[in-house]
DNA sequence: TGAAAAAATGAATATATTTGCAAAATAAAT
DNA sequence: ATTTATTTTGCAAATATATTCATTTTTTCA
């Protein structure tokens, strides 16, 4: 999928660079390979809830906002995928399978990533139940996990 | 200075409503009597260090930057204003007497606040020098250390 | 598969934000 | 008090960002 490569690569570029406007991060993108028009970054940007903010100097900074920024790189999510066995869609809610006594980290984890996207989640000993907020299809909610998640998609079609 | 009722303004409309737009702040200013354009605002929001950042509802939203908002409903102020002792007013500056050894965490949390009426503020053992910034009162540092720290000046009369 | 529905995108445009510059206001110095 | 320097501000213009609408791409479902 094109548009979840692009996501990443903006949370990835915004965090190692300091980006002032939408322009300047579509040269970073271009390149990387990676192109589209500033009016679809305004709208991924505005997705994936990064900030502008003053960086002091006179100028701005493009951010990740606080809750996203700390899962961003975090060598957390490294142990978490591995344990993730297979996503199931049911009653328009989404069941995450885990490993055997990993439903609940994992569940932290999800929760922890603040998205707007995820009403909340309950997790047992190796199930998740995740309840998406009303007006978020399951696909978008897709989406998100593998922005939380970067490879849990892949993860799960090995199985 | 007009500017300063202005700058507190802002602040205080940020927190307390949901700003998406220079506009509407500029009008919830008139209301309050306070009256400038939106480029005065502009320049006021990065000098403020004001955020911009989405809603997750589509739109966007003011804010007021981290460490800003997060000393705002800190626990750690109650357990700062029974430490502090007097205040006493010298030269345009203000000294802050409190408790042996807690001038230093005292004058953290000051600092901390990022209010824009203080330039800085230098700790001994149980005083604190708090340096005004240029073309604020006395007054309006009053009315600042009371927005920091809720019923230090209640605290005060006490002794 | 193939048709229907939903989501993503670009081009052009509308809207919002920032900035250069001159005037006004404020503070400092004589 | 008057002059001089500094800061603040508004206006107009430049820049940056968001949105509309038509089209293309991707997903869903029969």
């Amino acid at each position: 999928m094109q548009k979840t490569k692009r996501l990443l690569a903006i949370e990835k570029i915004i965090e190692e660079a300091h980006i002032s406007t939408q322009d300047e991060l579509l040269k970073r993108l271009k390149g990387k390979g990676i192109s589209c028009t500033q009016a679809t970054l305004s709208r991924n940007l505005r997705q994936l809830g990064v900030a502008r903010i003053p960086n002091g100097t006179g100028g701005y900074k493009y951010s990740l906002s606080e809750n996203i920024r700390s899962t961003a790189n975090s060598p957390v999510k490294l142990n978490i995928v591995p344990v993730i066995q297979d996503i199931v869609e049911a009653k328009g809610l989404m069941v995450i399978k885990t490993i055997p006594g990993n439903a609940s980290n994992t569940a932290f984890f999800i929760d922890g990533a603040g998205r707007y996207e995820i009403a909340g989640t309950i997790a047992g000993d190796d199930t998740i139940l995740l309840i998406p907020r009303d007006g978020i299809t399951l696909q978008q909610v897709h989406t998100c996990l593998e922005i939380i998640l970067p490879g849990i998609h892949d993860q799960i079609k090995k199985k």
